[in-house]
DNA sequence: AAAGTGAATGTAAACGATTACATAATGCCT
DNA sequence: AGGCATTATGTAATCGTTTACATTCACTTT
C-alpha cells in the first residue's frame, strides 16, 4: 500500500452503523430519552426494574453519552485546563502526573496549555478558556491570563482556577504550594551550619513570585546566621540545565569565589556541576552545591544531590483535588501548603579550610 | 475571607452577561446567523462589505463560537487524544511538547492519556475516544486501545490515529519512528570498534515491539563483528532510572563481569552509572555505559554519557503532522523515519588490557 | 425579452443530550 | 371515600451552531 489518500472514518453505507443515541437505547428498553438520561445522572430516582431494562440496553448497544450534546446543554464540558510555562521542564512531569491521576478519577479530562514561553498562546489559551472549552483551569504558570478584563471590570475569566506552585498575587484563587521562604532558609542555613560564609545564590526569573519568597527565604536565613546579603552573589537563571551551566562559568571567572551555590532548581545544580567538573572544581571538596525541587536526576547525579525535597505528585493531586471541589460546588482552603524536606545527599561538605 | 464556599461562575443577575452567542453577532450586523457562520467558516463566500460588517459586530461583541454546538453539529472536536505510558518519564517531555507545537499551530488541543501501566486506564481512554470527544489520537505506547472489536468486527475506534516511536503491530496506521534496530547495532559496533568484546545489554520490557527492533540491532551487530550473542548478558529493565540502578547491582554481583553495557535508555544508563560509582566501580575505566535517547541529562551526566541522539521534538512535530493531514482528508506516509545520531561522549572507553 | 447562470443571502432542520414541567399511578391519612 | 403526598415516567423546549436547500437579484446569452 502506497501513499494513498487515507480516511479513518467508516463510511457511510455499511454495516458499522453510527454510535448508539439515546434514542436507540430507549426505545429498546421501551422507556423515554428523559428516564435513560436519569439513569445516567440520577439513578435512584428511577425504579429499580426500569434502570435494570436501561442499563441493559445500554449493555446491549454499547451507548455512550455525546459529550458535546451533553455539553451543550449542560454548560460543561468536563476538562480542565493545565496552564504551564514548560512542558519540556522534568519538574512538571511528576505534578502534571498527579494532577492527571486526581482528575481521571473524578471523571475530568486534562488539557495541557504549554505555554513555551510565548504570549500568543497565553492568549489562546484564554480565549479557548472563555470560549467554555473547560469547566477549570489549574495554572502553573503565575499569571492569571494577561488579567484582561471585560466591559464590567469583571474578570474575563470566571471559571475556577486554581494557583499551583507559583502564587498569583491579587487573584483570589485558591493556592497550593510548598513554604518557600521556610524552605530556602533551611537551606541557607544549612549551608551555613556546614561552615560557608560566601554563598552564592542561583535563582530563576527574578520576577516570579516564588523567587522572591525563595530569596527571601535566603535572606532571612543568612541574617539569622549573622551574614549579609550581598547582591553580586545573586545569579538570575531560568531553572533549566542550560543557565546552570552558564551560570557557571560565570562564577568561575570570578576572582572572589563562593564556596557553596545555592540553587533553586535541581536542573540549574546539575548545569552547574557540570560545569564546575569540566574546569576540575571538585564538588563538593572546593564548592558545595545545593538544589531545590528533588528531581528523580538529584539522587543519581554525581556527587548525588543535596537538596529539597518537594512533594511533587502530592502537589498535583492536592491541586485537582481544590478544583474538583470548586468545580462541584465544594468549598476549598484558600490556601495549601504542603511541606518540604531538606534531603542531605552528597554535595555539600565543609569548605576547605574551617 | 475563610474558608467559606466558593463559586466562581458570575452571578445569574448583574451585568456579567452571558457569552454572546451567533445571534447576537446577526443581529447586531443585520444579517443571518448562517451568514455569520460563514464568514469564519469560508470567508470568500460572503461579499466584501458583509463580511466587513460582520467581523466589526464579532469584535464588537467579542464573540467566540461555541465549541459544544459546534462540535454536536459538525462532529468534529478540534481535540486530540496523546496516550502514552508513563508521563513521568522524562522522555517523553520533548515529544509532547513538539505535539503540542503542532497540534496547536494547527488549532487543535492536546488532551492527555497517561496509562501509568494500568489497564483501566486504558480502556477508559478508549471509551473516551470512541464517545467521539477527540477527532484523532496519537499513541506512544505501543497499543491499540486493547484492540477490542465491535458486533460487526470492525475496530471499534474508527477515528484517524498514528503510532509515534513505538510501532503497532498488524495496526494498519501511519508510523513514525526512528530506525531502532540500525541505531542499535551501530552502538553495537561502536562499542566493540572500541576494543570491548562482552556487552552486557539493558534492555526495556522485552515485549515491547520497539525493544524487539533494537535487540536485533544489537545482535546484528554482534554478529557483524563476529561475536556472540549471549543471552545471559541481556537484563531487562523498565526504562525508569531505578530498573537502571537495580541492574546495576545485578552486574555487580557476577563473577563474569562484562566491560561495556549497552542501555536501551538514558535513564537507565544513569542509574547504572549511579551503582557503579557507589561500589567503586569506575566509568568508563573499568565498565563502558553507553545510553539511548540523549536526554538532556545525558549530556550533563558525569560521566556525560555516550549514546544514539533521538530527535524527540521532531517525533513529536511529525507525528502530529501527519495527524493532522489525516484529519483534513490529507493522504501521510505509510511510516515516516527520522534519523538517530551516536553521539559520543565520555561514558565509553577502551577496556584495560587491550 | 425570455431563459439561464451565478453570486449572495436567508430559512429552518438538524446535531444529541438535559431538564422543567406535566401527568399518571400508588399509597396514606382522616 | 376523597384528597394529598409521593414516586415514576413522559413530553417537549432548549443549548448554539452548521449547512442543505430555497430564494432573490443582477447579469449574460440567445
Amino acid at each position: 500500500m502506497s501513499t494513498g489518500g487515507r480516511k479513518f472514518r467508516a463510511g457511510s453505507g455499511e454495516g458499522a452503523g453510527r454510535a448508539a443515541r439515546i434514542q436507540d437505547v430507549a426505545r429498546l428498553a421501551d422507556v423515554s430519552t428523559a428516564t435513560v438520561s436519569r439513569v445516567l445522572a440520577s439513578p435512584n430516582v428511577v425504579s429499580e426494574d426500569t434502570r435494570a431494562r436501561v442499563l441493559e440496553a445500554i449493555a446491549k448497544t454499547g451507548y455512550v453519552p455525546n459529550p458535546a450534546a451533553r455539553s451543550l446543554r449542560s454548560q460543561k464540558t468536563y476538562m480542565v485546563l493545565v496552564v504551564l510555562p514548560n512542558l519540556a521542564n522534568t519538574f512538571f512531569s511528576k505534578i502534571l502526573s498527579g494532577i492527571e491521576e486526581t482528575l481521571f478519577e473524578a471523571g475530568y479530562g486534562m488539557i495541557i496549555g504549554d505555554l513555551d514561553g510565548s504570549p500568543e498562546k497565553e492568549a489562546h489559551f484564554a480565549a479557548f478558556t472563555s470560549a467554555g472549552r473547560v469547566d477549570g483551569a489549574i495554572l502553573l504558570n503565575g499569571h492569571l491570563f494577561g488579567q484582561s478584563r471585560d466591559a464590567q471590570g469583571e474578570p474575563a475569566i470566571n471559571i475556577p482556577l486554581v494557583a499551583l506552585c507559583e502564587a498569583i498575587p491579587g487573584a483570589n484563587i485558591p493556592q497550593i504550594e510548598v513554604d518557600n521562604r521556610a524552605a530556602s532558609r533551611r537551606m541557607t542555613q544549612y549551608l551555613v551550619s556546614r561552615g560557608h560564609r560566601l554563598i552564592a545564590y542561583l535563582t530563576g526569573p527574578a520576577d516570579n513570585v516564588l523567587e522572591k519568597e525563595r530569596i527571601r527565604g535566603y535572606r532571612d536565613g543568612l541574617r539569622a546566621e549573622g551574614l549579609a546579603f550581598d547582591p553580586e552573589l545573586v545569579i538570575e537563571g531560568d531553572y533549566t540545565i542550560k543557565s546552570g551551566i552558564d551560570a557557571g562559568r560565570d562564577l568561575l571567572g570570578r576572582s572572589r569565589r563562593p564556596t557553596a551555590v545555592f540553587c533553586t532548581s535541581d536542573e540549574m545544580a546539575i548545569g552547574l556541576m557540570r560545569t564546575l567538573h569540566s574546569a576540575g572544581v571538585r564538588v563538593p571538596q572546593d564548592i558545595s552545591v545545593a538544589g531545590f525541587d528533588d528531581i528523580e536526576f538529584a539522587a543519581v547525579a554525581e556527587p548525588a544531590l543535596t537538596t529539597i525535597h518537594q512533594p511533587r505528585r502530592e502537589l498535583g493531586q492536592a491541586a485537582a483535588t481544590a478544583l474538583v471541589d470548586l468545580l462541584q460546588g465544594r468549598s476549598t482552603p484558600e490556601r495549601i501548603r504542603l511541606k518540604t524536606e531538606l534531603v542531605v545527599r552528597d554535595s555539600v561538605a565543609e569548605p576547605v579550610g574551617t
